[in-house]
DNA sequence: TCCATATTTGTAATCATTACAATTATGTAT
DNA sequence: ATACATAATTGTAATGATTACAAATATGGA
């Protein structure tokens, strides 16, 4: 996948969403770094980019496209939400030791049903939790 | 599995916990009310039964049957900790209009492995959002 | 009974998120 | 191009869950 504005804009665009430079910008920082930042994360790097920027501005617009289907948005670590532009069928890792979240390619037994036991599913979320590769390396 | 005060004080015991009053009745409630409590919810029942016990006293306490493994929690609602003394491996639905929390009993196909891609699992939680088969029942 | 220690309690602080109103930007009709 | 209604952004205050911390209380063993 490019990331260009070009097809930010057109994502956008897709979902009848003004493309404005706070959402491109946001939109941009999120494919340009796939490791589930918080809204924090966002807000800290932008204000470089964009000092005028408000915090609730990031706010609102991950809940708008969270809701539009363009990104979608974790609550592994239980104390704030990540977000992820990669809005395919995945799990995550959570490392307790270095915190990092990473992707992982499971495949559930019930991942493309819409229905399971009667209940409608529209979204799914696999957490797992441990120690990660990479620190488990270290610590050797 | 039967929930009396004997069982629940040798549950506390076998982890090397003194069983208190405080700590035996939220284990009690928890295996009594098994639809996935909020501190707040367990905290305003004891309140009737225990009228001096502190909220406090409920988050330390349930920290600590987590961290002994003898209650796992859930952050499937994104906004406030969940709890259940089924520990055993389950996974869970959230239904987005009556907020109920359904246990589903969804095979995983990494639910027994220690490690995967290099990373070592201690926790799995299987997430499942959407509309719950009661729900849709009634808008019927 | 005495005492060190564990537990509980109450209050204040923290932190993510939301509410809300004011300001600013934008698209469209004139 | 201008005016205006509407959409988007911003700043600040409020909310709510959770944690920090110190004081009060209870407990088990000497
Ligand atoms: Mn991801
Ligand atoms: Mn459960
Ligand atoms: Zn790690
Ligand atoms: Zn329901």
């Amino acid at each position: 996948m490019i990331t260009n504005m070009e097809s930010i804009n057109n994502k956008l665009l897709s979902k009848n969403v003004r493309p404005t430079y706070q959402r491109m910008k946001i939109l941009e920082y999120l494919e340009k770094n796939q490791n589930h930042p918080t809204v924090d994360m966002i807000y800290r790097y932008l204000l470089k980019e964009i000092p005028t920027i408000s915090k609730t501005t990031v706010y609102n617009t991950l809940t708008m496209l969270f809701e539009k289907g363009l990104v979608s948005c974790l609550n592994i670590t239980g104390t704030e939400s990540r977000f992820d532009c990669y809005t395919g069928n995945h799990h995550h890792f959570l490392c307790e030791k270095c915190g990092n979240i990473i992707d992982l390619d499971v495949k559930c037994p019930i991942a493309d049903k819409k229905k399971f036991q009667g209940h409608v599913i529209k979204e799914l979320h696999g957490y797992f939790k441990g120690i990660c590769k990479k620190c488990l390396e270290n610590q050797k």
